[in-house]
DNA sequence: GAACGTTTGAGAATTTGTCTCAGCGGTCAG
DNA sequence: CTGACCGCTGAGACAAATTCTCAAACGTTC
């Protein structure tokens, strides 16, 4: 789900944080390369916390504090490279936002299956709405909630990560 | 007349909560009472902390404690009464999900002011793309960041503290 | 109205995120 | 290359929001 990630990146995520680090006079740390080397080792959407676990369990003997993924984490959001989403729980999780087109998600309420999906229309129409109030869009956010299709079919296994009794 | 013509335009939100809790094996206690009688007093949104606050002002000598409040809230979101919107500031306030129509939020990064609309092209529009990949969509979240009307106009010292309830 | 399972309140505990501050260490002018 | 400035870090204190605990009170059912 991941293999096409390279596209038209001609900046990798490190060139754009050491970018945005450079034009805010920040300094691009070893703390920051190891956290924005984990972020970016896959594409999964992950929790702050499961984060920081992950990070604590690198045998490389080199850990970072809570306080710093959390600072670094937010100034990836400022550098553009990375977004939050809600989870249905109330949870919000973080998401790549960068070699990434913007999408939306369609988050199913049986399995808690998180999809992403674009829509070029949608954008437009928001664009659209906005404007005519006089409101000048920046971003935006969409979740669409419901069953996703494997947990609409009956007679296979459905997916069952929410809780049964 | 008919009785039963009348019901669906007449189930009012206590109603609606008796059915829920009914049929949920729970019980409609004063405590839970009190607070739906709170919450449906206006149609403004709120947040969790300022109810407690107004159920602790009001005269009647009979409070709610705060670990209450939280429970009937969820369990008023579960029964469909209520639904939580996201604050740019990262808080979440909410809002009646029952007797008003479906509608979406713009919300302003200067002020921090909600605004509503509603717009029947996104919901058909979202209907469809769902739809398109299987997807049995039920509701959806959509908010629009940016800045209000009133905000972009300079000069005017319209902008409000951010952190103020 | 007695039995029984549910709910409540008060405060403790947990969760989640921010802040403090002394010492460390990139960066860059010289 | 080097020193020094100033941002950065870790550890833990703090803070805010929410959930949990448990004995007593209550609502519902029979």
């Amino acid at each position: 789900m991941s293999d096409i990630a390279a596209l038209d990146k001609t900046v990798s995520p490190s060139d754009k944080f050491r970018e945005y680090l450079t034009t805010k006079r920040k300094k691009f740390t070893r703390e920051r390369e190891i956290i924005l080397e984990e972020v970016f080792s896959d594409h999964e959407h992950f929790d702050t916390d499961q984060l920081v676990l992950r990070l604590s369990g690198r045998g490389d003997g080199r850990q970072v504090s809570r306080a710093t993924v959390y600072r670094t984490l937010s100034a990836m959001e400022e550098a553009g490279l990375l977004r939050k989403v809600a989870r249905p729980n109330g949870r919000e999780v973080w998401e790549h936002d960068y070699g990434y087109p913007q999408h939306d998600h369609m988050v199913c309420g049986q399995c808690g299956e998180l999809f992403e999906f674009h829509n070029d229309e949608i954008s437009t129409l928001i664009e659209k709405i906005a404007s005519a109030q006089g409101f000048l869009r920046t971003s935006h956010r969409l979740e669409v909630y419901g069953t996703c299709d494997p947990c609409r079919r009956p007679q296979k296994r459905r997916n069952r990560k929410l809780d049964m009794i």
